[in-house]
This record gives C-alpha cells, sequence and structure tokens, in this order.
DNA sequence: GTCCAGGGCCTAC
DNA sequence: GTAGGCCATGGA
C-alpha cells in the first residue's frame, strides 16, 4: 500500500469517522465554499447563521434578495461585496441546470459539471472541487491551504506543486472513491487544527 | 498595532 | 505562465 493511502488510514484510526463540513443541505456546502474563501471558518458560520435567519439558505432566494441585504448578511465573513456577487452568480448556475424543487441533480458529466463551476466568475479550483466533492458527491480531492501543509509536514511531494498536479497526485494514489476523499480531506483538516491547537499551548 | 485565515480576479511583464 | 496588488472582517 503507497504511503497515502497509508496515512488516510492512520488518520481514520485516530480520529475516527470525521464529520468536517457540518451542512444541512448541498446547497449550504456550495454557499460555504464561497464564503470560506481565504477566511477563517468561524467568520463563514457567523455569516450561514444570518443567511438562515433570513431565509437566504437556497439559490432561489439568494438570486431573488437585495444585494444590499445579502451583503450585510455575509459581512462577517470578509470580501463581502465580491462574495455577495458570487453567491448569486453561483446560485443563478446552479438554479438554471442543477436544481429540481431545491435539490442537486446531476444532468451533465462530472468532468463538463466542473468545467462549468470553474467558468464562473469567482469560483476557482478548489471551491470546485468543494462544491464537487461535498456537495454533488463527485470524487474530486480537495486542494487547500491545509493539504499543502500537510503535504509539506509529511513529504509527499512538493508542497508547491499547481493545483491540478496536486489534485492529481492524490487522486492516482487512492481509490477513485468520494467517500475516502471527503473523509481524507476532513481528517486533514482536523489534524491541522490539532496541529495549530498544540502551537497556541506550547 | 500587526498578522493571518479552508481563494480568486485582474493586470502587467 | 506567473508575480504582485487587491478584496475586508474578526480573532489572536
Amino acid at each position: 500500500m503507497n504511503r497515502v493511502f497509508q496515512l488516510y488510514k492512520d488518520l481514520l484510526e485516530k480520529y475516527g469517522q470525521p464529520q468536517w463540513w457540518p451542512a444541512e443541505s448541498p446547497f449550504e456546502v456550495a454557499a460555504g465554499a464561497i464564503l470560506t474563501q481565504n477566511t477563517n471558518w468561524k467568520n463563514v458560520e457567523k455569516a450561514i447563521t444570518k443567511l438562515k435567519g433570513l431565509g437566504l439558505m437556497t439559490a432561489e432566494s439568494i438570486v431573488a434578495v437585495d444585494t444590499k441585504i445579502l451583503e450585510t448578511a455575509i459581512r462577517s465573513s470578509g470580501y463581502f461585496r465580491q462574495k455577495a456577487e458570487r453567491l448569486k452568480i453561483l446560485s443563478r448556475f446552479l438554479m438554471d441546470k442543477y436544481l429540481e424543487d431545491g435539490v442537486l441533480t446531476e444532468g451533465l458529466s462530472p468532468n463538463q459539471l466542473r468545467a462549468g463551476l470553474l467558468a464562473l466568475k469567482g469560483v476557482g479550483p478548489e471551491t470546485a472541487d468543494c462544491i464537487l466533492l461535498y456537495a454533488f458527491d463527485l470524487p474530486f480531492f480537495v486542494i487547500d491551504a491545509y493539504t499543502r501543509r500537510f503535504v509539506k509536514k509529511h513529504s509527499l511531494c512538493a508542497p508547491d506543486l499547481k493545483y491540478e498536479k496536486m489534485r492529481k497526485f492524490f487522486e492516482i494514489n487512492l481509490p477513485k472513491d468520494a467517500r475516502i476523499y471527503n473523509q481524507y480531506h476532513a481528517l486533514i483538516i482536523i489534524d491541522g487544527k490539532a496541529e495549530q491547537a498544540r502551537t497556541y499551548d506550547s
């Protein structure tokens, strides 16, 4: 067994089944993926709570709501003007192509869906893969700041590898299984946060 | 007061 | 294709 897969099993043994992305719906995952861009998750949670309080955790409501109101609701997540626009763009995309009665559906092939997401203003590779993996349950490995730190810590590959190359690195070393990608990435975050906590203590 | 967090866009070379 | 500036809040 290769080291990448072995590390996954080690983390699973150490932390158990992870529940990293606490979202009540696929749309909430998609919205969270935008809101968390270069931002602490704590600040995102506040924004999500406000959105829910205003009944704005659906694509339809976000498309319909006044931009100023949306901006105010998500202010705590930072970059609120950009993110309000990005939420509207993403919501419109999902509504037009992937939502039936508020539930995500799969029309196109996974790669076509990924290309569609990447074509949206405000959706880069990481945001796209978060949505694909955590909202659509499709096997795309997510590369983020935590993943790169993890790679560096364990000397798995060059930590500054380009996004697509690092994604492929993980995918060729793992069974093509969304459940495994999902859990692995979640465990990487959990392990990374545990590391941070230890640093603060010392 | 400074630094940074679960990125991505735009512009200039 | 890539380096640098920009977007903005809240917590340490």
